[in-house]
DNA sequence: CACAAGGCTTATGTATACAAGAACGACTGA
DNA sequence: TCAGTCGTTCTTGTATACATAAGCCTTGTG
């Protein structure tokens, strides 16, 4: 593996996971010797990180680690409803019916994995996953796909502040069965209605138990 | 202005002009030369390009000019459709009623910069530009902008392949207008439709008049 | 004659040295 | 005492030398 991916992927981990925190200036001496390579790649980490967003280059003194305001939380969802949207409706019109039937029932049982003993969450997250990629391979459009994905790390980073307690995840599992049930129907309009609603339902989770840094 | 800016800017408009052709390996040595500049600024040029989707990294070989196929531009409308029509809806909600009737009323005029006797297409070109960048302003939503920005680069590069009569132009400033008149009216619903109408006969005429490599 | 293996060539990946520019601080003048 | 300017210093931007790996050609063998 190069040494640039691997410096990006720890400092895309690093941020995040809010060990980075917004405001941190990355001086390029600095994070080379942290991270034990040289200038070289690890500039490319950083357009890298930069052109996804994660960080500004705040001229002539260093890239710093941009800040996620509670406006471009709604800014982000904003986008992410009318993409998720669209995209769940072509799911709907062009995937496999029996793909997205089988991910229902799984959701279905899904709160077994969150609620049980030994909560299983990984599994839960991955289920979950698997209905993120069955939706990016039905479209069959890699520029949608392509901005679907840069929205998700953003995601991810919001996400992190947000506490996903069972109640919201068990919640969760069952939207997200709506809209696996709506795609595997062959129905856009109710897929999309499904992913509206619960975009605004995560939207709701997220700014409730929000906890500023 | 940086050596890597410009070796980017000079990359891109050769990729968008068609001047460096869809599978067109860049090899670092060979194009630092051609700019004048040293590998270290050019490699961060063709990492933003490939960021951007203009250039893929081919393992090993470089990276290549990346192609656009009819399918391609099917999908690019496609996302464009559903960026742009949440765009324009967004502006006839939260626009300046007044700016957007400004743009209305000189795109009306528009007809005379194309169809005259010497065309000023560079001012009509820079009045669609304005619309642009008063839609942009006027949703006051950076990941949306950013989403069409970059969806943008590459609708320049298709454009590119369509031959722009004046009928086409003069057309397409009257669903411009009419884009624009809704917003000024703040309807999000008509802005919208205006928007699907407009892309959808972009799209006719691209696919129609578009000359093969 | 065909196929495979090995080395040679040429590409990218990385490190480091040098240049240029901007920010910060100290000093001087009003 | 405050403001402005000059100089120092630390930053990023660039060039180049070196390491490494992949591809292709050549050569040898079956």
């Amino acid at each position: 593996m190069r040494a640039s991916d691997r410096a990006y992927a720890a400092l895309r981990d690093d941020i995040i996971e809010w060990r980075l925190l917004p405001g941190t200036v990355l001086a390029e001496v600095e994070q080379s010797e942290r991270l034990g390579i040289s200038r070289t790649p690890l500039r490319e980490a950083l357009s890298r990180l930069t052109a996804e967003g994660l960080t500004t280059t705040a001229g002539g003194r260093g890239v710093v680690v941009t800040d996620i305001s509670l406006d471009d939380i709604d800014e982000l969802f904003e986008l992410r409803e009318t993409l998720e949207g669209k995209a769940a409706a072509l799911a709907a019109e062009r995937g496999d019916r029996a793909t997205f039937d089988q991910l229902r029932r799984e959701l279905i049982e899904a709160p077994e994995l969150i609620g049980g003993e030994d909560p299983a969450l990984h599994e839960y997250y991955e289920l979950v996953g698997r209905l993120d990629a069955a939706i990016d391979a039905a479209i069959s459009n890699a520029y949608l796909v392509q901005a679907m994905r840069s929205l998700r790390v953003h995601l991810v980073r919001v996400r992190r502040l947000a506490a996903d307690d069972a109640a919201r995840l068990t919640a969760a599992a069952a939207e997200h069965a709506a809209i696996a049930e709506a795609i595997a129907a062959g129905n856009p309009r109710l897929a999309e209605a499904a992913t509206t609603l619960h975009l605004h339902r995560s939207l709701s989770h997220v700014k409730a138990t929000h906890t500023p840094h």
